[in-house]
DNA sequence: AATCCACAGGAAGTGCTGGGCG
DNA sequence: CGCCCAGCACTTCCTGTGGATT
């Protein structure tokens, strides 16, 4: 090995990590402690698959990060291992996918049915699904994740559907796991829909901070090279989860992400210091992210609500936001958009977290929104000074007065 | 008790994109 | 080719409202 070799051979072989991809969040291990009564409860429930029958279908609810996603894949993976080509398994992110068409559409590419990702109707590419899952003459078991996330952008028209469809099939079957993190939302269902998807219902309650630690002891072992974790990293990643609704995505983010710092800065060791990085950058690196891929008009509400902040303005309300945004858009020679407009992407910001706003009566000087910045300082400007349209104003909006 | 401000936020419609179908 | 479709960003028009002021 030469001089060269051995310099890459350094960056090669982390010190640190073992094998970081186990720390990944959509990383499915070969075992879920802590879910163990979950996934026997699952795995009762699509047995009758092995014999051909079709299963009920499946409700499960519980927080992000309390294992739905890990335990429906791994369910169905040892399933599939069984059954072999008897079943066909789907698996579809109503995230991702979140119109109605989009999840038809990802149906059909488990049954290799090429569908354009626009043009059809959604009844065409429903009818094709159809046919094309009748013609395999299979079962097939679908997890719709997040599905809350699909009912609220395009209704349930689509599942009505989909838990009407067997009586269609002449010799197939289709099962649905639908899943959700939140609770209320089959409120939002349509009766039969709701009592036909809930035939089986699961819940996932959130890891203790006991099962965070094993959880996390567990993938250390995989993910880092001996002894390389300082003693209290594991308990602080797994109390900062734990107060975080028992996020076990969130522990094993601050776990990696410490290991990654730790490794950047050529530590031996990770170390709590590391951690309290980790949590630090996380949480900035996801406000940066949201904030660079704002679109134009956002952004300039945004340095709007800015600009009032440094001017100290006592109650920053959507009408003195929109004003100032019609300069900024003037200064740029941009056509404004509508009140109602901005409106709603003060709305947007606010559920992203950018923003908090809150519905004020200020009697008889009117009923409006009452508007803060909800992020640093150093996160607006790292997120919008990359974008050369707004660069120069957000140097202005420095001034004061 | 009535008024009225400054909006919130629902409903419906428009114009555009990117693609299909016959 | 002309027409249709879904989705999106946006506009237009609208009704509703909490509470200080009259």
């Amino acid at each position: 090995m030469d001089k060269l070799d051995m310099i890459f051979e350094r960056m090669l072989s982390s010190r640190i990590f073992r094998n970081r991809e186990v720390l990944r969040p959509d990383h499915v291990p070969d075992e879920l402690p802590h879910r163990e009564e979950q996934i026997l409860k699952l795995g009762a429930i699509l047995a009758p698959a092995l014999k051909g029958a079709r299963p009920s279908n499946v409700f499960i609810y519980g927080q992000t990060g309390t294992g739905k996603t890990a335990v429906a894949k791994y369910v169905l993976r040892r399933l599939k291992a069984k059954a072999g080509d008897k079943v066909i398994t789907a698996y579809v992110n109503c995230r991702e996918a979140d119109t109605n068409y989009r999840v038809l559409a990802d149906l059909c590419s488990f049954l290799d049915i090429h569908v354009p990702f626009t043009g059809l109707s959604t009844a065409e590419v429903l009818r094709r699904f159809i046919k094309g899952l009748d013609r395999k003459g299979k079962l097939m078991i679908a997890v719709l994740d997040e599905i809350d996330a699909l009912v609220k952008k395009s209704g349930d028209a689509v599942l009505y559907h989909l838990t009407r469809i067997n009586a269609s099939l002449e010799r197939s079957r289709l099962s649905i796991i639908g899943i959700t993190n939140d609770l209320k939302f089959t409120e939002y269902l349509d009766a039969r829909v709701k009592s036909s998807l809930g035939e089986e219902e699961l819940v996932f309650p959130p890891y203790t901070y006991e099962e965070l630690k094993d959880i996390l002891d567990m993938r250390a072992q995989e993910a880092f090279h001996e002894g390389v974790l300082e003693e209290g990293v594991i308990p602080l990643c797994a109390a900062i989860a734990a107060k975080e609704h028992g996020d076990a995505r969130k522990a094993l983010d601050l776990l990696r992400v410490a290991g990654e710092i730790a490794e950047r800065e050529g530590a031996t060791k990770v170390t709590e210091e590391h951690v309290r990085k980790a949590r630090r950058e996380l949480e900035k690196d996801r406000v940066v992210d949201v904030l660079r891929t704002l679109p134009l008009h956002s952004k300039l509400v945004l340095l709007s609500v800015y600009r009032l902040e440094k001017l100290r303005i006592r109650e920053i309300t959507t009408g003195e936001i929109y004003n100032l945004y019609k300069e900024l858009c003037k200064a740029l020679g941009l056509d404004p958009l509508t009140q109602r407009r901005v409106s709603d992407l003060i709305s947007e910001l606010d559920m992203l977290g950018i923003l908090n706003a809150r519905v004020i009566s200020r009697g008889r000087y009117g009923r409006t929104r009452r508007i803060r910045l909800g992020i640093s300082e150093r996160s607006l400007k790292e997120g919008l000074m990359e974008d050369p349209s707004v660069r120069g104003l957000v140097h202005w909006s420095l001034l004061s007065s």
